[in-house]
DNA sequence: CGCTGGATAGAGCGTTCATTCTAGTCCGGG
DNA sequence: CCCGGACTAGAATGAACGCTCTATCCAGCG
């Protein structure tokens, strides 16, 4: 007998029937999204994202001719809008930026603790191994990237930063967010985000402001 | 014809013969290491070690009984254990820690440009793929992480913080490196590092220290 | 000399990989 | 009623996967 080597798959029993139907092609996008944040892009085979999205492969290389690649191309920039759009939520909730990114790492310690640890940056894993090989992959990571740091930026010149020092604390916030979202995963503990965020408040509160904050 | 999925491989000669000839079993993990480090867990095979490696895989199963896991987990031991003799090093040629740390980001950025942005942390692109599912490796992964925690709360120690402080403080130093590292190479840039290295002075300089600092 | 056991060597196992291919189904417009 | 394109369906393909297996080599020792 041949003992494979098997990695336990959180087999989360998917939901039969989303509220609205969603089509072939969003489905796929979503599973492939979802299965590469967890698994990266080689650990996710196409057979895999083809059945838990319950589609065939024939509909597989029907929506991308590009094979793989494509997909996973696709895969990123779903997640890159997804986390645009927490972002964007989370950040508006609250009218300072420190508090506000304290905020959000809360709510990304959460959602990393309800999915037991599995459900990280939804572009890193997928982008990590290949960055190398495969520039489609790597520039849609690093527009994901780009978006998010605008964001930040945006959030901190309406809180009345100067322009240069919000720009530069912009790459750092995204730079400790996503570090501290990987260590939390791998040591399996909501602290590496609870400190980035008092840490990230901490730093952003060393900066001048002008007046005419919102 | 079918058109395989190919990524390039900077194949780099290797060097024929090192100063110190090593042995089977050292070359296998170093060469382990730095393959999964570019490509991953997944990305990596058993195979394409053993030829990089020079060795047959006979050797590979007689050193590594458990397989690939067992390797994967010597791999990453390697990679810790590498990393904190920089960590040591670099930090030990300052006396100031923020000046310290910024020194590690220049370095760290250096080493990335200088393998065109392939060479990121040893640790974090093996353990991702693979976090939820082998937790050997996970573990391994998470151990690595902790020392090089320690080397940085020790620098902060000697400096005077307070341990409380300190002890916060080398959660998010290790993150933000992690974060900005993976952030630069993704990017193909070195100011994520540079950035990360001076705003973690400026961070670090808001905590009061005590005088009998060495 | 023969024995022993660590190390080397690589053919071959069954499985899975990404991809291609041919057929078949569905459905609106003429 | 039929046509054409969008989409579904899954068998087939060759390569690569992790791993097992048997065989060989060789230093140390009686």
């Amino acid at each position: 007998m041949q003992t494979k080597t098997q990695r336990s798959r959180p087999d989360q029993s998917e939901p039969a029937a989303p509220a609205t139907p969603l089509g072939t092609r969003e489905r796929i996008v979503r599973t492939a999204s979802r299965l590469m944040q967890r698994q990266g892009y080689d650990g996710t085979g196409i057979k895999q994202i083809s059945t838990e999205a319950g589609a065939t492969l024939g509909s597989m290389y029907h929506f991308f001719p590009g094979g793989k690649q494509e997909l996973a191309v696709a895969a990123i920039r779903h997640g890159d809008a997804e986390f645009v759009d927490i972002l964007g939520a989370v950040l508006a909730a609250e009218p300072d930026p420190g508090a506000a990114i304290r905020a959000l790492t809360r709510s990304l310690a959460e959602g990393l603790r309800a999915s037991d640890w599995i459900d990280g940056c939804p572009v890193t894993a997928t982008a990590l191994g290949t960055a190398a090989g495969l520039p489609d992959i790597q520039a849609a990571a690093a527009e994901a990237f780009a978006h998010w740091r605008e964001a930040v930026l945006a959030k901190l010149i309406e809180a009345g930063l100067a322009e240069t020092d919000a720009r530069e604390l912009a790459h750092t916030v995204i730079s400790t967010l996503e570090g501290a979202e990987l260590a939390a995963q791998v040591t399996r503990s909501e602290e590496p985000l609870l400190l980035a965020g008092t840490h990230l408040t901490r730093l952003i509160d060393t900066y001048p402001r002008t007046a005419d904050a919102g």
